[in-house]
DNA sequence: GTCTATAGCAAGATAGAC
DNA sequence: GTCTATCTTGCTATAGAC
C-alpha cells in the first residue's frame, strides 16, 4: 500500500534487486550448472550480499521455482498463435509439446534439477506438490486448450480426464529430454512425432466397443488415485 | 593377486570394513532416513574414521546403490516360489509387484533417494544408467521369467520387447509409491491391483487387427529409442 | 523495508601424513 | 588402509547502516 516513487513507476528498488538476483542465477545456472553455482557466487555477480539474496529467496531451490514459472510463461507464448489457429487434435497437441521443448532445450542440463525435486514427495518444488498446483493448473490448462479447441472425436467419459492425461504423458516426455544426450535433442523430437499420432488414434479408438472397458476402468482407476493431483 | 592370510579364509581386513561400515550405513538409514543420516555417523557408529569410510564409499550416495542390491536379492528370493509354480500370466505379474513392495516398503522413505537419482542422468546410481546396467539387466530378467514361464497369448513381435516395458511399468509403480503416503502404500497396492488385469487385458488384446497397427508402431519406436536402456 | 558485513554451523568431501 | 586436519558450500544469525 505504501507506493514508492520507482514503484509508482513500476519498478521498486525491491523488485529490481529480486530481478538482478533472478537473472544472475539464472545466468550462472544455464552456464555452470545448477550444483556448480553456489549462493555466494550468485550474490557476488550479482554485486549483492549472502544475506540479501537469502532476504529474497528463501533457498537455493526457491530460485528453480522461478524458472518454472518462466518456462512456463515463453511456453504460453510461444503456442498461443497456434493454439487460436489450428483445429487439428493431433497438430495442436505436436505444436504444444515441440513448443515446450523449444524453450526449455537451453536450460536442459538444468532440467534436471527440476526431476530431482519431482522425485521427493516432500520438496515443495516437486510439480506434484500442492505448492506447485497453481503452475501445474497453468500447465494442465494449455491440455485444457489443446483439447477443448480441436476437433477430436472422443469418448465422453474420457474428454474430461484427457488433459490431466496429457500432462502425465508431456511429464513422461520430460523424463526422457532430461536424459536425452542427444544433438538438439533429436530423440525427444522423434519421440513427439511419433507418440503424438498414436496418442491422436488411440484417443479416437478409445469409443470402439472393444476396447469401452478397458477405457472404462481406467478412467475410474484414474480418478480413483490420483485426484490430489490436480486439486 | 597378493591375497593375505586372511583373504584366504575369504575374509580380508578391507572386506570385513567394508562390511561393517556397509551394515552401519543401512541400519542408520532404516532407522533415521537418508537425510538424517551423516556420514559423521555412520563411521563413528562403525568405529572408523570419516575419511576411511570415503575410501571405501566416494560418496554417502555410493552406499545406496549396496542398498539397491540388497531389495533386489530379496525380491528374487520371495518371488522364486511363485514363479515356479503359477502359470497365469497375470498373477505372475501381480505377485512380482506386490512382492517387490512388500520387501522395499520398510525402506519407503529412503526410496526417495532411489528417484533422487533415477532423475539425474549423471548419477551412475540413476537406473538407467550405464553402471547399473547388471542390475538392470537382473530386474528385467525377473520379467522376462514372468513372460516366458506364463501361458501368456500374445502378438509375437511384442514378446521380446515385453519384459523391458514390463519393467518401465514397474519404474511406474515406484515412483508412484515413493510418493504414497498412505497407510501400509494401500493405494500403490490398490494401483498394482487394478493395473495388472488391465496390462493383462491390453496384452492379450494386441492380436486384434484393429490394433496391429498401433502395436507396430509402438514397438518400432520402442526399438528405435529406448535400445540404450537395456544394453 | 532494504541491504551489508561478518561470523559461524553442519555435513559432504578431500589431502596428505603415517 | 587408516586417520587427522582441512576445505567447501548451503544456510543461519546478528548487528547495524540507510
Amino acid at each position: 500500500m505504501t507506493a514508492t516513487v520507482s514503484s509508482v513507476a513500476g519498478v521498486s528498488k525491491s523488485d529490481a534487486t529480486r530481478n538482478l538476483i533472478v537473472q544472475t542465477a539464472l545466468r550462472l545456472f544455464r552456464d555452470n550448472g545448477y550444483d556448480k553455482t553456489t549462493m555466494r557466487a550468485i550474490a557476488t555477480e550479482a554485486g549483492v550480499s549472502v544475506g540479501n539474496a537469502y532476504y529474497y529467496f528463501s533457498s537455493k531451490e526457491h530460485l528453480v521455482q522461478v524458472f518454472y514459472d518462466r518456462i512456463a510463461d515463453l511456453h504460453r507464448e510461444t503456442v498461443e498463435p497456434i493454439l487460436a489457429s489450428e483445429p487439428d487434435f493431433g497438430e495442436r497437441l505436436r505444436a504444444v509439446l515441440l513448443g515446450w521443448l523449444e524453450v526449455a532445450t537451453p536450460y536442459q542440463e538444468f532440467g534436471v534439477q527440476f526431476f530431482k525435486n519431482a522425485a521427493d514427495p516432500a520438496s515443495p518444488l516437486s510439480p506434484f506438490s500442492p505448492e506447485s498446483s497453481p503452475a501445474r493448473d497453468a500447465a494442465i490448462g494449455v491440455f485444457t486448450e489443446v483439447v477443448d479447441g480441436s476437433d477430436v472425436k472422443i469418448a465422453p467419459d474420457l474428454r474430461p480426464e484427457l488433459p490431466r492425461l496429457l500432462w502425465l504423458y508431456h511429464m513422461g516426455i520430460v523424463l526422457f529430454w532430461v536424459h536425452d544426450r542427444s544433438d538438439g535433442c533429436t530423440r525427444t523430437r522423434l519421440l513427439v512425432e511419433r507418440t503424438v499420432p498414436m496418442i491422436d488414434k488411440v484417443v479416437g479408438l478409445s469409443r470402439l466397443r472393444v476396447l469401452r472397458p478397458v477405457t472404462r476402468e481406467a478412467i475410474s482407476l484414474i480418478q480413483d488415485l490420483i485426484p490430489g493431483v490436480s486439486r
